[in-house]
DNA sequence: CTTTGTGCAAATTCTTTGCACCAAA
DNA sequence: TTTGGTGCAAAGAATTTGCACAAAG
């Protein structure tokens, strides 16, 4: 909890009492959640809870750079609280979205010799997961 | 037209009057257009078109690897004949998607490594481009 | 007090679906 | 005549907005 209000304060987020616990929430479940998934398992804690907040909140700590958000699946948006150098991996058949290391300084000489200033990079790899695989 | 329905049929797509238009649009207009553009500018020329059949037919496209969708900007699906290895820069200022040429083989290896198995690779860069940065 | 955060309900946007009609084989 | 394509209207899903109330400083 003082954990994440300090990465909040830090951020320059004030902490409330949803942010601090949402930010909480983010941490620990590495699990590329959308607003919906957040929202389902926290107001389970915080019954006062509403999914308008789970979004205002989002929204918010992307502005502030303390996550990125990725569209990777269907029509969802989900949220990674790791905001360093890495790709994805969405498994269309368990719907589960993976982290990859990478080292991505990918053509990104091709949009500068253009010009072009560059803010993100997203690497989207879709497929079926190791475990996916397996049970066929 | 006759192109095109060459093309369809090379795909298993039977080559009705839509699908052809809809294919010659996509062909001649490689900017990357969402259900949307292609419609309003089609209906023009064939002013019983629906927005219905623009999307069934995308999606009939897209199933048979006639295009690839792209989700890079907001909250729209766009979409992209070229459907060779390619990545795509979006300008968030003028909201023009453009291809970027890369030799994309990044990172398969630790999703392979790991047993799964890779259907698509979307490199997506966001930023501003070159005409956007010259008027400042 | 005054500013900012929260949360309900309604609105918005993009896309899909159900269904009836039409056209081609 | 049977199959498949088209298009209208309605539904659906994810997200945003307007607004009122609550909380914090």
């Amino acid at each position: 909890m003082e954990k994440s209000a300090n990465m909040l304060r830090k951020f320059d987020v004030k902490p409330s009492f949803q942010r601090i616990k949402i930010f909480d929430y983010l941490l620990n479940n590495r699990i590329h959640p959308t607003a919906d998934t957040i929202y389902r398992d926290l107001v389970k804690e915080i019954p006062t809870l509403s999914l308008t907040t789970v979004y205002n909140t989002l929204k918010l700590f992307e502005k502030n750079n303390l996550l990125i958000s990725i569209k990777i699946s269907e029509n969802e948006q989900r949220f990674d609280v790791d905001t360093s150098n890495h790709a994805h991996f969405y498994c269309k058949t368990c719907k589960e979205v993976y982290d990859i290391p990478t080292e991505s300084a990918i053509c990104t000489k091709t949009v500068e010799q253009y010009g072009g200033k560059i803010d993100e990079i997203h690497i989207y790899i879709k497929g079926k997961c190791n475990k996916c695989q397996e049970g066929e």
